[in-house]
DNA sequence: CACTGTCTGTGACACGCTTCACAAACTTAC
DNA sequence: GTAAGTTTGTGAAGCGTGTCACAGACAGTG
């Protein structure tokens, strides 16, 4: 992957890499972006101009190695010698991921979880924005949430082109979501936040995202017994 | 995925294999149990008694082979030519990962999201227990909210040790995060849920779990550039 | 009882990701 | 200007995990 170093640029300030992304790049290092993003957002936010990859490391609990390992798979963003540039590193990253646009969503179950969902203040200055609630209980129809009104499963595939929507998630019982998933699929959504508690079945072409807290608690507790620790025992 | 199920003796029955774990098991196989527990569950839920690691493999969207290698690591679970008794293999690896017990856990933040979570139906069944529930907000204190009243942080360390607290469950925002997980970890708790979006930084034999809807949208987004799905250009 | 078909458990191989180590590029100090 | 110190980018080695393939065990059939 050779990129031409444009020298005499003095400055920190690189040309613009163009992000061609050669299909080759590792899923778990795109995972690993977005801590990337939030940690040199917080640096900003600290007024730090540069950053080596050592002191990122030591913010994120990883090696610098990995570090410029998984940047390397996107451009040279860096300057030997001193480190990479904060806010130029954050803007290319946000760009590769295309966080620099704005991405409407759609909620599929506005029950006490949904309802958490879109009132969740962290989606919207990221660039997610849920621009439509649908719920399959006529009684939920027509009541407003979060600004926005509550809307019948009929009206998902229109609704969705309308918006240009390509983002669901879905807080429905487990026995609904992959039927709401499949909808949501021949509705033309490609990427898809599950939260209900099953091993969805998605098309190869589609990208879903499972968000599920048992999962993680119940192979926490593998770990906790082998410290001894130990829970109470029922009785 | 349909499976032959009944046989006429059902005698599958195994004998009592001793579950030492030599701490040579991988962490991505012990992610894994829950799930395969889950499917186990819900193969007992329709009756099947016996299910291959082929089957379990199409439920899940796995290969056979790395659910028999996954399994192995454990003991030897499953009979040639027949495959696994459903219900034998769930209990044993409800065993291995402690959840024939009653984890006791204890909330902290009890906004929006730590309401949510508290009378999420999901954690009970699978054993866990919100007991108690903390917050720094004054105001907050005393309130009563899914059976447990809300009580002051002053009280954490007593009331961990008094319910046998090991599991930590931190709903709070981003900035009191960490001092929140670190006063856990004094307090004794070992296994931390942490929903804030930070990464945060524990001691070597604590285990944390984040849940974190953005950073998984945040890596979507990459995926659905590339397979040309277009957000809303902002403007 | 023998013979055919099925399915597990596992050593060996293959692949992908992480870590290492170093040349090159840049900074700082004098 | 020179020398010493710092940090990136990256081939290559190392390591962990997934996959393969097959011997062995069991079921089913007649």
């Amino acid at each position: 992957m050779k990129r031409v170093t444009d020298s005499a640029s003095g400055d920190l300030t690189m040309t613009q890499n163009e992000v061609l992304t050669p299909a080759m790049v590792p899923d778990v290092v795109v995972l690993r972006l977005p801590m990337y993003i939030r940690a040199l957002t917080q640096l900003l936010e600290s007024r730090s101009m540069v950053v080596s990859s050592h002191d990122l490391g030591t913010l994120l609990q990883m090696t610098p190695a990995q570090i410029r390992k998984d940047l390397s798979y996107f451009g040279r963003f860096g300057k030997q010698g001193k480190g990479y540039d904060v806010k130029f590193l954050r803007d290319e990253l946000q760009q590769i991921l295309g966080l620099d646009q704005n991405w409407p969503a759609c909620l599929i179950g506005v029950g006490r979880l949904g309802e958490a969902i879109i009132n969740y203040p962290g989606f919207v200055p990221e660039g997610f924005n849920v621009v439509a609630a649908f719920d399959s209980d006529a009684s939920q129809i027509g009541r407003k949430l979060g600004g926005i009104e509550v809307i019948s499963m009929d009206a998902l595939t229109k609704t969705i082109n309308e918006y240009n929507i390509s983002i669901g998630i879905v807080a429905v019982p487990s026995v609904q979501a992959q039927p709401v998933i499949d909808e949501l699929v021949l509705a033309g959504v490609r990427g898809i936040l599950n939260y209900a508690p099953i091993a969805p079945v998605v098309p190869p072409d589609t990208v879903i995202r499972n968000i599920d807290p048992v999962l993680s608690l119940q192979s926490m507790t593998f770990y906790l017994m082998k410290k001894g620790v130990n829970p109470l025992i029922p009785g």
